[in-house]
DNA sequence: ATAAGTGCAAAGTCTTTGCAGATGT
DNA sequence: ACATCTGCAAAGACTTTGCACTTAT
């Protein structure tokens, strides 16, 4: 997978395996660095890009534009996400309605499905009286 | 919808109307520039951030990190996105896998559903080739 | 008259990049 | 030995914000 398979590398990658859920690039860095592994902002950056770029994770862009990355496993969740408080919560595990048909159609395209996501967006319960006092000022 | 309903406001909106398909904020700001309509680049985030939250218009970020937004209509489209190349190619219209029975569901949670996004992630014909040479310097 | 909307420039945030030095095979 | 990988700091891109001025009602 790598060229090279060093420290920090396996150290990223066996941090992502641990972990359930979703991690941004800047809190992996902390983690590590809090388990006293001397690594680089800039070395995480590059090596999510590289998982990502070779299918083993996948990256979910929040409302507030931060990107969530974690391992690609046959379980996933698709979320709600608040337009306005940009919070997410997790839909039910077992609903997910792609079908083999359509993995079968992008196979046809010749396209190579790593994964995908699929995302609502909408008002969460606590915000929707909010939004009826928004203004451009705001 | 808007407290006041400015000429910038309607301008935008306007444009939006008449645009087929998605648009970043820089473009549409570049777009009324050109029609000698003046407006700042400030404005435009602020309306289409607003127009966002009211559920008027709905974002996609694309793998390139660029947020793209357009109208919200019936009809939509989903995409292929390739994780190398950040190319998006649009799905057959007439895809969708969301039902009614999920809209409900959404409803029953108190979830005021505006739109959603369903994303597929992997690689572009031509890339899956270029992707075995990538490494960490890269 | 007043709150809402605006433009500009500055600030903020996340991410990428250049480069010299370190590392794994 | 050599290309790959790394850390750091700088650069880059996009978006948000503060503030004084303008505009719609």
């Amino acid at each position: 997978m790598f060229v090279k398979f060093t420290k920090n590398q396996q150290n990223i990658l066996e941090f992502l395996k641990q972990l359930k859920g979703e991690i941004t690039a800047q809190d992996l860095h902390m983690n590590l660095k809090e388990k006293d592994f001397k690594i680089g902002l800039a070395t995480v950056y590059r090596t999510l890009k590289y998982l990502h770029l070779q299918g083993i994770i996948q990256e979910r862009i929040t409302p507030n534009g931060e990107s969530l990355y974690e391992l690609i496993k046959d379980s996933h969740h698709h979320h709600l996400n608040c337009v306005n408080c940009g919070r997410s919560s997790l839909l039910k595990e077992d609903f997910c309605p792609i079908n083999k048909q359509l993995t079968n159609w992008c196979a046809s395209q010749n396209f190579k499905l790593y994964y995908h996501t699929l995302e609502f967006f909408g008002l969460c319960e606590h915000c929707q009286n909010e939004v009826n006092k928004a203004n451009l000022s705001n």
